[in-house]
DNA sequence: AGAATAGTGTCTCTAAGACACTATATA
DNA sequence: TATATAGTGTCTTAGAGACACTATTCT
């Protein structure tokens, strides 16, 4: 079924229909064993038959778009993105981007903590974790610059919102989320100036008086805190 | 024509065809007598009739989504960005959000210096300025949460990248790069720090060697650097 | 005791904010 | 000379980065 508008979308415009096939297209990140990894599928029919490809698919006829990336994210990892975090990334319609016509995506960024339950077992057939610094070949369509856009938008928002916590557990050490930062920016932090700033600065983390038990001195556990930015930010050198 | 994308997006999506009526939104900014204003243009027909409206209109068959919001711009207010600078903001796609059917709107923030040719005599027909404090009622549609998260973007974009120059003309003065700040943070800054911080900051602004000639000492005119970002960010108290 | 990891204290340097002062034009 | 606007210098303070040191566990 096809919805049309009817009547002009205001005075002064043309009447063109616009119609138009949206979809959802989604940059899965996660952290695993101290490196940054996207979720990719496998196509297996034409176009781009064998790439790798994000993951994504149709709107639904009445479905809000963050919506169509919940879902999508739920059938092809099997998991919600409730522990996590789920924005909206970009839109994309360079009309040549995709060789069977005219789709326009909404792309979404998804940032999970390395979850014990595995990809394996859900609804995608060859969904499956890529260390970023490994990816083979080119990706299918233009999700390659997708991918970029996505990379770099996680970047520059660990530096003024507390999003780094959307890579940990719901109970993290600062270390572990030092972790993240090292691992999504690519660099090492000094241990000590780290901790200070993040245990500093307002609405980050609170403590919940619990301890890890490993070697080593125990660390305190932190869960986030309230701030939805950090003020001041932890800027990248 | 309604272009149809045939098979399946990929293995393991549904087949619905998600054909959806896309169009592109402006929310077009400008400082005029020291004050942030958007252009508005007023529905002449329902829904919403009467009332203000972002200007927009739908995507063409092969036109990419910035070249549209270029174009709408062009006829809405006979004027290019080129003296300025446009970008996707944002899309919105809510299912409810029009009532005539599904329209997902792909958003974009256009900022302009205050130029001296008129918005009249271009093809819109009801296009206006609108103080920004001083819009009356509510926006049709959604535009008004459009508009918020246009603003909020300039706002936060002027911090850590230089683009309060697209506010300006080509050449300009320390003083008026600081009214810009001043129009669209609501704020006063202090002169004489931020003619320091404004010169110092590598890349932000460079001298033309000209000087204005008007009462008092004439100012040093300036013209946009070559950053694409400020380091370190210029940041709101 | 020794290894391993967690967390604190201190110093230096950069940059922001407050604000007095100097500079150069017009009326 | 008065007025108006442009631009510089200085002081204080917050915060980032470097790095020595202390603390608390396990083996």
């Amino acid at each position: 079924m096809t919805i049309t508008v009817e009547g002009t979308y205001r005075q002064g415009g043309d009447n063109s229909v616009g119609q138009i096939s949206v979809t959802v297209d989604l940059v899965v990140l996660t952290i695993r064993q101290g490196e940054l990894c996207v979720l990719l599928v496998e196509r297996g029919i034409p176009p781009y038959q064998g790439r790798w490809a994000l993951p994504g698919g149709f709107v639904h006829e009445d479905e809000d778009l963050l919506a169509a990336a919940g879902r999508e994210l739920r059938e092809e990892t099997g998991l919600a993105a409730a522990p996590g975090h789920l924005e909206q990334l970009r839109t994309y319609g360079e009309p040549g981007r995709d060789p069977r016509g005219r789709v326009v995506s909404v792309a979404h960024l998804a940032l999970l903590p390395d979850l014990p339950a595995p990809v394996a077992g859900s609804d995608a057939a060859g969904a499956s974790w890529h260390r970023l610094a490994a990816i083979a070949g080119p990706l299918a369509f233009d999700h390659g610059r997708i991918l970029r856009d996505g990379v770099e938008r996680a970047r520059a928002k660990l530096e003024y919102t507390p999003l780094a916590t959307a890579f940990c557990p719901a109970e993290f050490t600062i270390a572990e989320l030092r972790g993240v930062y090292e691992a999504v920016w690519g660099t090492t932090l000094d241990a000590r100036n780290f901790h200070r700033k993040a245990t500093t600065t307002a609405g980050f983390v609170v403590s919940t008086g619990q301890r890890t038990q490993r070697v080593g001195r125990p660390a305190e556990l932190y869960r986030r805190g309230d701030a939805e930015v950090l003020h001041p930010p932890l800027l990248r050198a």
